[in-house]
DNA sequence: AGAAAGCAAGAGCACTGCTCTCTCTTCTGC
DNA sequence: GCAGAAGAGAGAGCAGTGCTCTTGCTTTCT
């Protein structure tokens, strides 16, 4: 071939079989997340999965915890995804419905991805920092939650509140970030409600409303319409 | 000796000083966990921290897990110390004061104890179920909440909601359990607040409010007061 | 006093993450 | 077009893990 080939592909067969066993590692790896919990996961498993030696593995990621950054990754866009067309899917709904909806999307995902539910929003793993790979694909799930808010046909009054300085310049600071044009009671009521969303699921998933109620999914329901009209949603 | 001892004493220097070594072992292995975190935490180096070798650490425990269960339980208590000792201690005072309060007392010793507060609100370890025996310990600190609607002196109303019925059953068992004689509404706030005042925090001991907010102790004081209102607390 | 139970130590097994060396293949610059 | 560089996988090995089993010794019970 004299010609240039496109930028995708001059990559030679080398570089193309890298992607395809990295690929094939990570997903051996989230097999065994899902089925295990990622404490358990063992890099020479992973590596006894896709047929080779564990020190190959080191080849493709450097260290367990970069496996595990990257299966964060993959968890929080997936997680991502599910939302995102959960919300895109009840676009033109009354803005109330549309919060518990999505709200029941993150906990059907939650649940059928607990494993990788508790990778994302359970205990950090020690030695781990973070980094900022993370930061863009875990901002999506909340962005999305925000679009409600913002593409709301007008909100309900709710009580005003004293915010104190240090909090309201903070609040500015996020509303620029995530475009979002409402006052500072409001602002606290998303946070808050974004907070309790997630705190009401870890508690499902985590186990820590074992002996409270039996019926998990009335009170998360019950409890996404009463978030939603503390952000004042309105439900027609 | 002809005497038969106090029940207490019977138990020869053998007795005594299994005790003492349980005891020496579960310190030792707290401040392992105090600073490395659960997932951390080596049998092994707990034995050589107290001096002995790794198995007769198994005299003691049946397992790491038995072990960390020990530790669990004494993390609730903790808390469950902590938290009674704050509430009690604004006996008198309006509500909805107490309610930020305690509150705040919960966040400081979870900030004084971050791994004990991962080990009893973050992902539960894999094969561990959470044996009855942390229950009692666990129920503390959300009993010593509820204390707080308890004795409140009058609520203020708050919105009425539509409960399903098989959530309105729980609850009814709920507030039996928990000797508390409100209704419906206030008690989906009251779980609600307890859920949210739980995910507020271990977001921001996970590092999930990083890039949301600086002043974090703020944000909490604002959402356990909006929480206080929400169950209908009243602030004099 | 003799038997039984409790305790600590040591060796050992199967596993872990990770490093280093070695070989073989693919790619790249001249 | 070919030599040297770079990449990929395998294997051995290190230090560590949880846990079990056996072996002595001490305390307790009868």
């Amino acid at each position: 071939m004299s010609e240039t080939p496109a930028e995708s592909t001059v990559t030679g067969a080398r570089a193309r079989a890298r992607v395809e066993v990295r690929t094939a590692i990570l997903a051996a790896a989230a097999k065994r997340v899902a089925e295990d919990g990622a404490i358990d996961l063992s890099l020479r498993a992973v590596a006894r999965d896709v047929g080779m030696v564990s020190s190959a593995i080191y080849r493709y990621f450097a260290s367990r915890d970069d496996l595990l950054t990257a299966l964060i990754i993959e968890a929080y866009d997936s997680l991502g995804d599910h939302a995102e067309a959960a919300i895109e899917h009840s676009r033109g709904r009354p803005a109330a419905e549309r919060w518990v909806d999505a709200a029941l999307a993150i906990r059907a995902w939650a649940l059928a991805h607990r494993h990788d539910y508790a990778l994302i929003y359970g205990t950090p793993i020690p030695g781990y920092a973070a980094p900022d790979d993370t930061s863009t694909s875990g901002t999506r799930v909340s962005r999305a939650l925000v679009s409600i808010v913002r593409d709301a046909d007008g909100l309900d009054p709710i009580p005003e509140r004293r915010i104190p300085p240090s909090l309201a310049a903070s609040f500015a600071d996020l509303r620029q970030e995530i475009d979002l044009d409402v006052d500072d009671a409001t602002t606290l009521a998303v946070v808050t409600a974004w907070s309790q969303l997630f705190g009401l699921l870890s508690f499902e998933l985590f186990g820590q409303t074992r002996n409270v109620v039996t019926d998990d999914e009335a009170l998360f329901r019950a409890a996404a319409t009463a978030m939603a009209s503390s952000i004042g949603l309105r439900d027609e």
